[in-house]
DNA sequence: CATAATACGGAGGAACCCTCCGCATGAGAG
DNA sequence: CTCTCATGCGGAGGGTTCCTCCGTATTATG
């Protein structure tokens, strides 16, 4: 579940000095991304992160590279929160909850998301990674919505892949302002009192 | 309206060459930028024209201005359409037409919308560009709501400004696809069957 | 036609992306 | 602990792209 431990997998279970290289320029460069935006200079990360270019580029061979690695970061640790959200109590609470993390993740991350539909759409090799993803989320979403389901909280006639693309939506024309932020929220609010269920 | 007159305001109405040169090479962008995408390498633009380098920068001094132009033509042609549509005989097949213009041009450009977005926000001078394409396509649907409202075709607690943000909304999320497409195609229909007035 | 204002072209500096290869270092055997 | 070598590191440097600068050419005007 954790990236840690990732790249092990083809043969050796990678060096040492190799897989802290790894996990600290992934750090750094989603905290370039975030600062720069998605197209920020590559040679930034392993400067900052004090290693040399080579090193970098032998982990991450290309922007695509490195933009899929931190995306796929981000959607584990939401994927991990799903799954802890399983165990909560109130069935109910648990898919606000998911909605809220859907909301801050989409609101964050849509220019690297978009960027990583560019290089995609620009490289030779397309992406396994954001399919992957997406289908991932809506797993998790399901789980968390028929759980809410089979309490009698929210309507039988929603799946994930609804409420996804209505948050999708809603939030990716919201404007950058905190007025445009809050009309998000609010719309957001209003679609999940509709999925609800209210007996009289 | 037409935007070939632009850039002629400030004293002298812009030299024949240059004018020419410049509708020339805005022309030239929208080929190369639908072809290889919004972070097409500049330069393919005068090499395609049969212009220097320069001259492309002098009347265009970076990405973000390109962009800028090229997006602005295509708001000004969806604006003209607009208008046409105000004198068309059937106000509520006026809208619906607006509606499907809408829908393909958002469609085609998101791309270019979202690199706007991210040079923007990357660039010190905020581009003054996208709020005053918005409030322009937004008044210009208004115009056409109002016109079915007065019909009485559509529903009367509906704006210009909801109409888009559901648009956006269902074509952004959509997938690249032909079923995303279509589906796209599809809720919005649905969504303008409920902006309609049904009579018993 | 002469002159001044304007525009053109493309060389070149700076930034960036990525590759390549000589050197360093960690992992496992003895 | 030492030796060996597979693996990893660093950064010079080549190719590309962005954009600037300025000598030359073209247009507008009297």
């Amino acid at each position: 579940m954790d990236a840690t431990e990732e790249r092990a997998s083809p043969r050796r279970p990678m060096r040492a000095d190799a897989r802290r290289n790894h996990d600290l320029l992934l750090r750094v460069a989603a905290e370039v991304f975030e600062e720069q935006g998605p197209y920020a200079c590559l040679e930034d990360i392993p400067r900052r992160a004090g290693v040399g270019v080579g090193t970098f580029y032998r982990h991450f061979p290309n922007r695509q590279a490195i933009l899929e690695a931190v995306y796929r970061e981000q959607i584990d640790a939401l994927l991990a929160k799903a799954a802890a959200l399983l165990e909560a109590p109130s069935a109910g609470e648990a898919l606000d909850a998911w909605v809220q993390l859907m909301l801050d993740h989409i609101l964050k991350q849509r220019g690297l998301k978009a960027a990583l539909i560019d290089t995609d759409r620009t490289s030779a090799t397309p992406s396994t990674v954001m399919p992957l993803c997406k289908q991932q989320m809506r797993a998790a979403g399901d789980a968390l919505i028929e759980r809410a389901q089979a309490a009698g909280v929210i309507r039988t006639d929603v799946r994930a892949a609804d409420l996804h693309q209505m948050i999708h939506g809603i939030v990716q024309t919201a404007d950058e302002t905190p007025e445009g932020l809050a009309q998000a929220q609010r719309l957001v609010a209003i679609m999940m009192d509709g999925v609800r269920v209210h007996r009289q």
